[in-house]
DNA sequence: TTGACAAACGCAACCAGGTTGCAATAATGA
DNA sequence: TCATTATTGCAACCTGGTTGCGTTTGTCAA
């Protein structure tokens, strides 16, 4: 069974309705390795041949959020993008000049700090990210042929 | 000498202009102890009395990001924030529910990790930013209460 | 002190991401 | 097939942020 298949019997299972939105939703996010904004995910859809307004479009993302089946990632540029939540644990590289996103898995004990920080301020600490942002390889290549 | 003193003297050393706004804008971040946003700046500069327009704040901003003078922050919610450069390297915990936004300092190994992630990417990596975001003890007693 | 020059400014218009209210549509279970 | 209601589209709106351009104002030298 496909990773879209088994996110919307999940969904079905809680009495939520399979729409044509929603199915072709989470078949993009199962196809994608990186985040994406909203306004890409309207012309990806569009670009399928499904035309879903703008604020359907959000709607679903929140209701994905909700459902624990996507998140949010910030990056530099403070823009707001989705990806498939439940993967192993990463974080992003961002490349400031071309805006391309890679990802990196980290040693846990680096994770484990937020456990720390967790006892030392009294918040519950619900989730950390940890962004690291540059210039890539091969930007850094052309800007030193500039 | 005041911080924001020492600030002005550099900028007049490499020949820019002490206006009213910048000066005013220094001496606001000075006195902050979190990162802020463009609009709020505007509104804390007019209830000093220093009336200026939006698109001047946002102008100064990126001319004192520039200078190196401040730099952004970005939290669990999107916004840009900005706060004075050369303090104490540090990171912030955002509480979801509030917006506030307290500070704090970790250990110097887990900095560390950027230049890992610079040696397996090939990432000239410019900077990171760790944010922790949950819900602040004061919030978290209210939700029990509900 | 004055005047010239360019940095800095205000304004208006604009853009993009994101939200809201409401009426219309469509997935579901009976 | 029908009723119910979750989901959708639309239009209007909000906010953060940017741009072009004509005006103001710090600065420095005369």
């Amino acid at each position: 069974m496909a990773q879209s298949d088994v996110l919307l019997t999940e969904l079905k299972s809680h009495g939520y309705r399979l729409t044509r939105t929603r199915r072709a939703l989470l078949d993009v996010f199962c196809s994608l390795t990186c985040p994406v904004q909203a306004p890409e995910l309207v012309a990806m859809l569009a670009a399928l041949g499904v035309l879903v307004n703008k604020t359907t479009v959000y709607r679903e993302l929140a209701f994905l959020e909700r459902a624990g089946m996507v998140h949010r990632v910030l990056l530099a540029d403070g823009l707001t993008r989705y990806e498939l939540a439940r993967q192993e644990h990463h974080h992003h590289l961002f490349c400031v000049r071309c805006k391309a996103v890679s990802r990196v898995c980290l040693d846990d004990s680096i994770c484990a700090v937020s456990d720390a920080i967790r006892r030392q301020s009294g918040f519950r600490t619900i989730a950390h990210s940890i962004e690291f942002f540059g210039i890539c390889p091969r930007c850094d290549e052309g800007e030193r042929q500039e």
